[in-house]
DNA sequence: GCACACAGAGCTGTATACAGTTTTGAATAT
DNA sequence: ATATTCAAAACTGTATACAGCTCTGTGTGC
């Protein structure tokens, strides 16, 4: 047999659901979708359950699954939890991270994060997050970890939009400066260096969200985020 | 009809997970779950995977749904994400909580925090998350509000044991501290008060999840907080 | 032209059935 | 006594069916 379909499923959709391609505020086709998937209703429901505990869908008694909105409060919100655990994150990092561990971090950094210009803006935004998830491992707090995973999650999206409209990448120097305070285990300096980075994005935020409200509502079905891509560079 | 039938099963699956009438790392029977409960297996698998999602079941394809076992790293990291969080609100709540709502928060502390020796267990935990969820919501965050609730929900059984245990109860000063900082608007003070408060908690929990551990796996079906405040007392 | 009522379609909520897999436990061999 | 094998029982995973609710759109009255 196929094995574990409704993991496959919540992947699926939450990838969905993360990219806008199921629309803020829409309600949800459950037969539609479950034809679209190949799959029953049954698992389907199961997986939109489980993103309903994440909060990536409301649920409606009697009246079925939501993708969430976009308000702009919540995402501020969300990018203030963000910055709260990330600072916590690196202090935590900057004492219980080994050499060797920080070492790997740095070197993945200069890997991947030398220029990030002329990449997809989904790539761009992967390598980002990949980052900040490594400080959060590095952290030894499994919980920073998987909370700030799913707090990426939903603001994965505003950062396509924020990253799109600004092309100027200054996260590399910052990302830089970050690294540089925990090799050097200064904690202090590490949290004011990441928070400064986080605040920096929260101002491009509202802008983010105001134009992505009217991204996501535009017509057609293209991928979201070739649109964004095409109209910030357009 | 009878209306919202998963919600129900949700709190009623996790109310009996978070006393742990159902035992960390048990294997949960479908069929028998859903005739104690009156419904048939299919909304109760969907309300079981909410509780995936929130971590209080593990779910292995091809096996089913278990309790999540309780290791003391795990409470450990717990803890200290709810300490993250509850400084970052109260310094939160101390910016953006108006003088009527502080007002409030003070009421209810002084109504229902007066004496709390000879309350039942349950009570006297639910009555300290209150004064504590109390402040989250002040902080004007609703993500801070939601992941602090969360956390409780993981933690209730061991601060249930951590209370067994110590019956001089503390908290009603530590709290009293907490509150005057807040109404004074001092934000170093009641961050401090509070990371103070919940770090003392820490020291009792490595005993409390030994203890606690010791406590589920006894024989007998009798309801675990009942047993643990007859325990702590004969 | 507007509001409202009503019928029909469509959708959700849940039970049930069945296929396939895992676990259990007894019987056998070492 | 211990380990191993195998078959039966038990349980999970998913599809499907159906009941009941919700929404839509049309038609009627004002």
């Amino acid at each position: 047999m196929a094995g574990p379909r409704v993991d496959d499923i919540y992947d699926q959709v939450k990838a969905m659901a993360v990219s806008f391609r199921l629309r803020p505020g829409d309600r949800l086709n459950e037969v539609a979708l479950s034809k679209d998937l190949g799959v029953s209703r049954t698992p389907l429901r199961e997986a939109l359950n489980r993103l309903v505990a994440e909060r990536l869908f409301d649920f409606r008694p009697g009246q079925g699954f939501f993708c969430r909105p976009l308000d702009p409060q919540g995402v501020f919100d969300l990018f203030e939890l963000r910055q709260i655990i990330e600072v916590a994150a690196v202090r935590a990092a900057c004492e219980k991270a080994t050499d060797d561990e920080l070492q790997m971090l740095r070197d993945d950094l200069y890997a991947t994060g030398l220029d990030i210009t002329g990449l997809a803006v989904e790539e761009a935004v992967s390598r980002d997050e990949a980052f900040h998830l490594g400080i959060a491992r590095l952290s030894g707090n499994a919980e920073l970890l998987q909370t700030l995973t799913r707090i990426n999650e939903r603001i994965r999206y505003i950062r396509w939009i924020s990253m799109s409209l600004d092309r100027v990448q200054r996260s590399k120097s910052e990302h830089k400066r970050v690294m540089q305070a925990l090799l050097e285990r200064d904690a202090d300096e590490a949290a004011q260096a990441l928070s400064a980075h986080i605040a920096k994005r929260m101002d491009q935020v509202q802008d983010a969200v105001r134009h992505g409200i009217s991204s996501i509502y535009m017509e057609g079905s293209q991928d979201i985020a070739t649109r964004i891509i095409e109209e910030a560079q357009g």
